[in-house]
DNA sequence: GTAGGGTTAG
């Protein structure tokens, strides 16, 4: 431990250290395991070679094992982030890619099959960190060699905002070797683009692609529906030379995310009427919201119908969890029950039992929802912090502010999740609906700055207002008009709250701050 | 080889 602090001169990559050596075990190296660790940690931490970093040591390199043995085991276990992480590790300390001899076209395939699982899995960022060593240390392994399934891997691992700059770097290398015209390695830069908002390149990839696949128009119309182009998006699903159920899915999805659920169901109609296209399992999760938004029962339970015909219900999970929400949503807790009881205990996993709760929740049956919190729990499975977050609505709707109380307690100690502003929005919302004004104030006020919001306040100025507290109310006002001042129900509440004690002129200069600060409120209405 | 995915305060 003291070598290890003086030669790396931090207790930070002391702990590093440790985790690698846990992750070291699954590889079964021949050669000393804490030494593979030490290197391998070291390598992977600074992803160049150990005699760079580190020239004072005089570690021996590991052995290189044959790439098609690695190549193996990585198609074995693509999904598994340790085993591809000890590949990786072991291809930079044993310099696997520094031998030419080897057959190169097995190590194409390896390089390209560590990217391309690096892309898939929970640290695309460590595919771009792998290219980057074989392009910083010496390897025969430059740009050159690499083909098109390469750079096509390579712009799936910087599909996000954070790896633009290296996207950008890329598109010029695809340019530099000559793929410019390649659908797949031209589909991957789209992605790259659009996934991260860069919709301007994203477009110019597209129109410049000589020819594109079905996969190149779905992959634009993801970006501009993720990035609320929806208009465009429809013009681009109009212009489709043919259009696959993918595609019908994705403009769904669209207007449904855009609040138009019933433009969201007669585009699903017309899919199935007009190009003859059958649903996936994946449309139907999509059309699930829009049905909730529109809160009839009648076409929850056709879809619901829908979803048993084709054995969906039964066979996908994520099917009767969206169902058990979506029958929540349309106020039907009857059924809610029915597929609690109905549903195995072993099908049901963590999402099924906190849809039950919220479901429960948003109908005001507080008991009910920690009956299936306990029950959740007897089946052995570990609350989230979405889990407790309903909890928390449900005892909130429910007028059970001590079980809250100590569910928060619960959920921060026992269960080691950190509170974020909708847990805090919870605990406010419990305490003022209870007329515990002062209590809810003081969470407010404790509350993180840098997640403080003003829907928080705001909560809690609804609370002042029922329970008709000027005194809070003025201190709370003042908090939400910090930070936002353009949304006109708070000067509404506010100033309801002065008409309560009398105070008519104060009231109406509240309200004429409205049109002063132009500010405005959407009158409410009722479906019922 | 490349595309769409269940629960989330007020």
């Amino acid at each position: 431990m003291i070598l290890m602090k003086k030669l790396f001169g931090s207790i930070t990559v002391y702990v590093h250290l440790e985790t690698w050596l846990g992750k070291m075990s699954l590889l079964k190296p021949k050669y000393p395991l804490s030494l593979s660790a030490f290197v391998t940690a070291a390598a992977i931490s600074t992803t160049t070679t150990i005699s760079h970093r580190f020239p004072c040591l005089e570690i021996a390199p590991p052995k290189p094992k044959h790439p098609q043995h690695l190549l193996s085991l990585l198609l074995k276990h693509p999904s598994q982030p340790k085993i591809l992480q000890q590949i990786h590790c072991h291809i930079i300390t044993s310099g696997l890619f520094h031998y030419p001899f080897h057959d190169t076209s097995t190590c194409l395939l390896l390089f390209n099959n560590v990217i391309r699982c690096y892309s898939r899995g929970p640290s695309p960022h460590l595919a771009l960190h792998f290219f980057s060593y074989t392009q910083h240390s010496h390897t025969f392994f430059t740009y050159p060699s690499l083909d098109t399934f390469s750079f096509a891997f390579l712009s799936n691992a910087s599909a996000n905002p954070t790896c633009t700059h290296f996207g950008i770097q890329l598109h010029a290398l695809i340019f530099k070797v000559g793929f410019q015209f390649h659908v797949y390695v031209q589909t991957g830069l789209l992605q790259m683009y659009s996934s991260s908002g860069l919709l301007v390149e994203a477009a110019q990839v597209f129109y410049q692609m000589p020819r594109r696949s079905l996969v190149t128009w779905n992959v634009f119309l993801t970006g501009l529906i993720k990035w609320e182009e929806v208009e465009l998006a429809l013009s681009v699903f109009n212009q489709m030379p043919s259009r696959s159920v993918v595609s019908w899915t994705l403009v769904i999805d669209g207007y449904t995310r855009r609040n138009q659920p019933t433009k969201a169901l007669t585009l699903f109609r017309e899919m199935i009427e007009v190009d003859g296209i059958e649903p996936t399992q994946v449309t139907l999760l999509t059309i699930f919201p829009a049905i909730a938004n529109i809160g009839c029962i009648k076409i929850c339970q056709s879809a619901h119908g829908y979803a048993e015909k084709r054995g969906f219900n039964s066979s996908d999970i994520r099917i009767t969890n969206a169902l058990i929400d979506l029958y929540a949503k349309c106020g039907c807790i009857a059924s809610v029950n029915r597929f609690l009881q109905e549903l195995p205990d072993q099908r049901k996993n963590l999402v099924s039992w906190t849809s039950a709760i919220s479901g429960f929740a948003m109908n005001g049956m507080g008991r009910e929802a920690l009956e299936t919190f306990e029950n959740m729990e007897k089946a052995g499975l570990r609350p989230n912090r979405v889990t407790f977050l309903s909890v928390l609505s449900a005892c909130s709707h429910g007028g059970l502010v001590e079980e809250g109380l100590n569910f928060f307690v619960k959920m921060v100690k026992d269960c080691e999740v950190v509170p974020d502003i909708k847990h805090y929005g919870c605990v406010i919302d419990m305490l003022g609906r209870a007329g515990r004004l002062e209590e809810a104030e003081k969470v407010a006020s404790e509350v993180p700055h840098e997640v403080a919001n003003a829907v928080m306040w705001r909560t809690l100025l609804g609370a002042c207002s029922v329970h008709n507290n000027v005194e809070i109310g003025q201190r709370v006002t003042r908090k939400v008009l910090e930070m936002e001042r353009g949304h006109g129900g708070d000067y509404v509440l506010m100033s309801n709250i002065l008409v309560g004690v009398g105070r008519f002129k104060d009231a109406q200069r509240l309200r004429d701050m409205i049109d002063e600060r132009i500010a405005f409120k959407l009158p409410g209405y009722s479906i019922v």
